[in-house]
Formats: structure tokens, sequence, C-alpha cells
DNA sequence: CCTGTGACATAAG
DNA sequence: CCTTATGCCACAG
């Protein structure tokens, strides 16, 4: 895709958009692909502008422990737990489960 | 230009 | 394992 760099925002979307049903990432590995390693909150920052976004899985991005931190700007207190659970995470405790074997790294799967 | 901010990451105790 | 501290970086005002 020869698009423009779009703001760092716009790219983290594509991202997330990106990421497949029952996967998950972390702020940190869209971050390195988009070339910002160290921008991860800016990850998190942008989702939060996304969260207006029907089409944006912000829910299958999660911190480096799989942990659902950002669970709490959804709608509910489970609703990202709930939308991960159905599409066959296992998240128990905010906490997901088989975190390895539901990884999905953009730098490796993009590669 | 400077300041604030943020759903992280890593290090140290 | 937990908490605290620091860095880090892009964007908004």
């Amino acid at each position: 895709m020869s698009k423009k760099e779009a703001s760092f925002f716009e790219d983290a979307k594509s991202v997330a958009k990106l990421i497949p049903k029952g996967r998950v990432c972390s702020y940190g590995a869209i971050a390195k692909y988009l070339g910002a390693a160290r921008s991860a909150r800016m990850v998190g920052w942008a989702m939060n502008s996304f969260l207006a976004e029907e089409n944006i899985p912000a829910h299958r991005v999660v911190n480096r422990k799989g942990l659902l931190t950002g669970k709490k700007h959804f709608e509910g207190e489970n609703k990202m737990e709930q939308l991960l659970a159905s599409e066959g995470v296992e998240v128990i405790d905010n906490q997901i489960q088989n975190l390895e074997e539901i990884w999905w790294d953009p730098s490796i799967e993009l590669l």
C-alpha cells in the first residue's frame, strides 16, 4: 500500500482492523510495526478515538500481559471481555488465556 | 513553541 | 506478586 503516512492514529486504526478475529495484539507490537515501538501509549490513546468507530476491533488490542487494561473505556465493565469471548478468546479476570496461542503480531503476521 | 496527556513498557525495590 | 518511578512519543490546544 503506497499510502501516505497518515497520522499515527490512522495507521493504528488500519492495523487494528487487520487483526484477525479470535486473535489479540499488544499496543507495543502495533506501535513497533508502525515504526514507533515506544509510542505504545499513543496506540491506546488512538484506540480511544476509534471507539467511536464500529469497524475498529479495539477489544482485540491489549497490553503486553494480555490484560484487558482498556476495558474500562468500553461501554460496560465486561463489554470488552464479552466481545473477545464472542470471538473465541478465553478471558478470565480481565486477562487473556492461552495468550501465546492467539497472539498476533503485525510485524510477523503482516511481514 | 510549550504543555498536557495517555487503553504502555520496562526497571527497580 | 505488588507498587512506584521513569521514559517514551505523537498529537491536541
